[in-house]
DNA sequence: CCGTATCGGTTGCATATGCAACAGTTGTGT
DNA sequence: ACACAACTGTTGCATATGCAACCGATACGG
């Protein structure tokens, strides 16, 4: 039986190790990293919108979301229409930023990507996105 | 371009959450399992092997064994042949859950792993393999 | 309407994790 | 044989993360 969670999961802690020595000069932490770039990719998206496409727990997030404002990331605007909801922007800062972070991120694809054919990496694209869904599915029937 | 890392991530949170409330009932949390799983398909790892399988960092795995220990589930044996090293063995209390925690493994692959076809799961364990090599390559350079 | 359930977000607490500094052991070069 | 580098593991500290309890806002059923 091959360990598909055993790869995926280290993978994922390489980048994580990655991200953290590319961008610690800049004061980003590994975890700032994917929400620089959800955020900038959706301005307005809801803390909650975050979580569910980051998998992460809310509670982190909102920590997380007070740190990148507090740093001068992010802006916080409560929603009109839903009082509940506070809705993110990127502030000019981010965006000024933004270009190394997307930068650091092709470069990791770039060489864990190296060397597999673009037939093999169609396969890989659309099989990770099927267990992606999957593994979301299972989690909210939990 | 294609958010692999994205994806990547969120499964790799996700079955850290089906892990935890799969097996929170015996006491094991989310970051035994991948431990237990090691120990006791490597009896006598040393702790930088198993660092280096789990992709922690070694004061985790130190910290995550004397847990392990502390509950009964491994026993450490310095080596003889080289006393820096402290070789870790599963005890009979390990192996009594093991087949549980091997089934919730098991289930978590069947389950992301469903509709899709025996070529498919071939090229991505090809590439994802590949890729595990990769990031554990690029990380060893930095 | 009113009471209740649900939702989005926050906070307290416990645990997990990483990094850097450290200690003891081994290997190496002279 | 000795000095020094590399290796293995541990510890102090800071941060990240999850869970459960909570709060205010909204939706829903009577």
């Amino acid at each position: 039986m091959p360990k598909i969670m055993k790869s995926l999961n280290s993978i994922s802690r390489c980048q994580s190790t990655y991200r953290s020595v590319k961008l610690s000069a800049d004061g980003i932490c590994a975890c700032h990293h994917s929400f620089i770039l959800i955020i900038s990719r959706h301005p307005g998206y809801s803390q909650e919108d975050i979580t569910r496409e980051i998998c992460l727990n809310k509670s982190t997030v909102a920590r997380t979301l007070n740190h990148l404002e507090s740093v001068g990331y992010i802006t916080r605007i409560p929603d009109s229409d839903d009082k509940r909801r506070i809705l993110v922007y990127p502030t000019e800062k981010m965006l000024l930023i933004l270009p190394k972070v997307r930068a650091v991120s092709k470069d990791w694809n770039d060489r864990i990507t190296e060397g597999i054919s673009d037939e093999e990496m169609q396969v890989f694209h659309s099989v990770l996105s099927r267990m992606e869904q999957r593994a979301k599915e299972i989690i909210g029937e939990l």
